[in-house]
DNA sequence: ATTCCAATGGATTGGCATAT
DNA sequence: ATATGCCAATCCATTGGAAT
């Protein structure tokens, strides 16, 4: 299993990426998530055995400027970190955030700890924007004015512009590809991306012909072309569906077929309720089962999550419960001999037909 | 020119394992 | 219990070559 992953990895030339700690600091002119990588300079140590193989039947200067070659790769493009002014920093234009990631506890948090830090201890990775050209986002910069793109660190950078701090910065080029995959491992490596924002930088990368499949692109990045699907299945939703949820990001990978088949099935009405319910302060899984139509007769029945209590003389004898996936269950709060058990199941065969 | 067929690539689905 | 990651099986569409 994870020797498939690594394989793959292997195929499109992604090194292995360690996350970051948050020990590092300044200089530190090799990029630990980013070594640069040109043809076989880029092989790392750990290559399949295969290519292990490969090397032991090198001559020995053959190896010794390999190995040259691969330090002076490490280097290449490659620079300290330094302050940089936030505001001629720009996201990217494949930035995956949605406002709410900028609203919630978390980044609160994230720019106090700034802020007391007087600057972010960890610096975020950005690649030089050349001057005149059309950066990741807007019009294009004058010379002369350095222009810098977000590679990863958005958070990082947002809430150093919110405090008018400087921003502490490793600075390296890249490729538009290899800038999407460092920003794609990034944010995955910290789980704090949701599956919406996955699929809409995925969807970005696909519409604007950064690769040319889903395939493809799950490949580039090293993940499965099935969890690339979903959450660009979720992305495509239409707008009005993601905003009867409170926040996109509570979007769930999950729920990308019960919703797609829903909008094969009965667009319209989806739309419909989707409206009907946005902004109404619904929990995410309530928002999911009216979407998915349960028990209004209208696409599949995901969902009507809404637990049914059987009572008598106020005590709760029995309960049904419904799960996400439209499983039915029924709970009895009470034990039951083989003789009621033989009766259950004998209402049940006949309330099935 | 048309039809058939196999190979290939891409996407989807459902199930299982693991983590939280 | 739920979310997520991974994988095999399957379906679908396209392509290219052989046969007619």
């Amino acid at each position: 299993m994870a020797r498939n992953l690594l394989a793959k990895a292997g195929r499109v030339q992604i090194p292995p990426v360690k996350p970051e700690t948050t020990s590092e600091t300044a200089p530190n002119p090799v990029a630990p998530a980013a070594p640069p990588r040109t043809g076989l300079a880029m092989k790392p140590k750990t290559a399949p055995g295969t290519l292990m193989g490969f090397m032991a039947n090198q001559s020995e200067a053959m190896k010794e400027n390999e190995l040259l070659r691969t330090q002076a790769a490490r280097f290449e493009g490659a620079e300290p970190t330094r302050l940089l002014d936030a505001t001629k920093v720009v996201a990217s234009r494949w930035a995956n955030r949605h406002s709410s990631s900028f609203e919630s506890a978390d980044f609160a948090a994230l720019k106090e700890e700034i802020g007391r830090a007087g600057g972010n201890v960890q610096p975020i990775k950005v690649r030089p924007i050349p001057a005149g050209s059309t950066g990741g986002v807007g019009p294009s910069y004058p010379p002369g004015d350095a222009m810098y793109e977000i590679v990863f660190g958005h958070r990082r950078h947002r809430a150093c512009l919110e405090l008018g701090l400087p921003v502490l910065a490793l600075i390296e080029s890249a490729t538009e590809q290899e800038l999407f995959v460092q920003m794609e491992r990034e944010n995955r490596n910290r789980a704090d991306l949701s599956a919406w924002e996955q699929g809409v930088m995925y969807t970005r990368a696909l519409d604007q012909g950064l690769y040319a499949s889903n395939r493809q692109l799950a490949s580039a990045i090293g993940r499965d072309v099935a969890d690339v699907g979903k959450a660009i299945s979720l992305a495509r939703l239409p707008q009005a569906v993601v905003d009867a949820f409170h926040s996109p990001l509570d979007l769930q990978f999950r729920w990308a077929k019960p919703l797609n088949d829903v909008q094969q099935s009965d667009p319209e009405g989806l739309l419909k309720r989707a409206k009907s319910i946005a902004g109404k302060g619904l929990t995410a899984k309530e928002v999911l089962g009216v979407l998915t139509g349960a028990g209004q007769g209208v696409g599949p029945s995901y969902a009507p999550l809404a637990k049914i209590d059987i009572e008598r003389d106020g005590a709760v004898l029995a309960s049904i419960t419904t799960s996400v996936t439209g499983q039915v269950n029924v709970k009895f709060n009470q034990k039951l001999d083989e003789v009621k058990k033989k009766k259950l199941a004998a209402l049940i065969e006949a309330f099935l037909k």
